[in-house]
DNA sequence: CGCTATCTTGACTCGGTTCAAGACCCGTGG
DNA sequence: CCACGGGTCTTGAACCGAGTCAAGATAGCG
């Protein structure tokens, strides 16, 4: 029976990504509230945009499954890669203020979201007192996510960028139960460039070297960090550098 | 009389500031509630330290009056300013996810500000509303000011990140009534390549080459916009090229 | 009034960009 | 099944904008 007209309901309370997008400690019916806040979740395939800047903000999204990249554009056509995102991370909350997303949000793979209407949520937030500070706290974390973000491309070198990127990715998807040190990167070179405040050749270069000297073995979108602890050290080799010289 | 031990209570109600730090349309009940919360004022002289990063957050604080600046540091003594921010404008957001502040925040000149301690806050918005929402607004500002930025770090020359910088101080000084085209700068070349990414000689240079061609004035602090409508466009040049081409 | 911070300016260097050519991969269709 | 084609990736060589290093100038502070 192809296309059954049953709902996908989604329930948080059975939700394997709770932990990612939910407080700790909701009682069972703070989740039937929720449930009944939260929309049928939807599928996106490859290519596909969640939203686009400028459009009128309605919601947030919490990523079932899949990877999503988030871009903010010039008007002269540059555009900037403002973040990836992947399972139990959330979407949108660019849009609250100005009632419009300035993101775009592009699925990198084909996924499926969670549909948060924020009008509905803040009002639930009134019931639930940590549902409303975790999402303060989700806010924040990504507040801190952009300032690192800043601190990268202010401050350090492709190579550094690269082994920070590596690092973050790796530790992301050991969060969600994957192998840290082998994945398979979903994003292009000229996406990580755009990122990281790179071009592609230099992502393609440093990637090479990094393969070349063996810490990480690259065979183009599939990665092994072969040497983790170097990987990591690099993210600011210039702290090395400083320690050795004094 | 020196020192009196009146306490300077602060009313909200009556700050000319509250258009910008707090939602339209409070009642006086609510003003009342928030004047029981808000804490007595706090006074620090310039390169004073509002909050250092890793201590632990009790509370978001508004600018009253004065100017600071917020960075981050790398273990290995690099930083990066993330931030400038002038009277109406909140600090410390950053610290709700763990309990921790991630920058530090130092005055660039005398200031003061009002401290709002996050428990009491969190608790005060689950009655009202217009309050709670607001500050999801202003996080969701903070988010999107710090894309602007990553878009700078990731995508523009040194004369567009100066261009850019300068614009959006006039923009928020007149927002305070004061010149939007006549102004002295609070933080140093230094600081403002931080921000910008750049190293202070480039600043400085830049800042010539705007001089030269009479674009602004810039005496050592004290900038006068010449030219506003040139500067705007300044702020992505390859847009007018692009235009120019086709 | 002098000292130190900060700022300006010049000359040179260098990391990353640009431009270009070729390799590789995968999806598509014959 | 394989050949084709377009997009993605790699690599090389030349270039350039910002960084680095250095020397003075200037302002502001004590």
């Amino acid at each position: 029976m192809p296309h059954t007209s049953r709902r996908i309901k989604t329930q948080c309370a059975s939700c394997s990504l709770k932990e990612l997008c939910l407080p700790v400690g909701l009682q069972s019916v703070d989740f039937e509230k929720l449930d009944g806040v939260i929309k049928q979740s939807r599928r996106l395939r490859k290519g596909d945009y969640l939203y686009h800047s400028g459009e009128n903000f309605q919601s947030i999204y919490a990523i079932r499954t899949g990877f999503f990249k988030t871009l903010v554009s010039l008007s002269d056509g540059r555009d900037q890669v403002t973040g990836f995102f992947m399972s139990g991370e959330l979407l949108g909350m660019d849009g609250i203020d100005n009632h419009a997303y300035t993101n775009n949000a592009v699925a990198l793979e084909d996924s499926e979201v969670c549909e948060l209407p924020f009008n509905r949520l803040d009002e639930l937030a009134q019931f639930i007192p940590s549902l409303n500070l975790h999402f303060f706290r989700l806010m924040s974390r990504e507040i801190i996510r952009d300032q690192n973000v800043m601190m990268m491309l202010g401050n350090m070198n492709a190579e550094e960028r690269l082994s920070t990127f590596l690092i973050n990715l790796s530790q992301r998807l050991a969060a969600r139960g994957f192998a840290a040190n082998d994945f398979v990167l979903r994003m292009s070179r000229e996406e990580i460039g755009s990122y990281l405040g790179l071009k592609l050749e230099t992502v393609s270069r440093t990637l090479s070297r990094l393969h070349h000297d063996g810490i990480v073995s690259v065979e183009h979108k599939h990665i092994r960090i072969l040497q983790p602890q170097v990987l990591r050290q690099m993210r600011s080799q210039s702290l090395s550098k400083a320690c050795s010289e004094s």
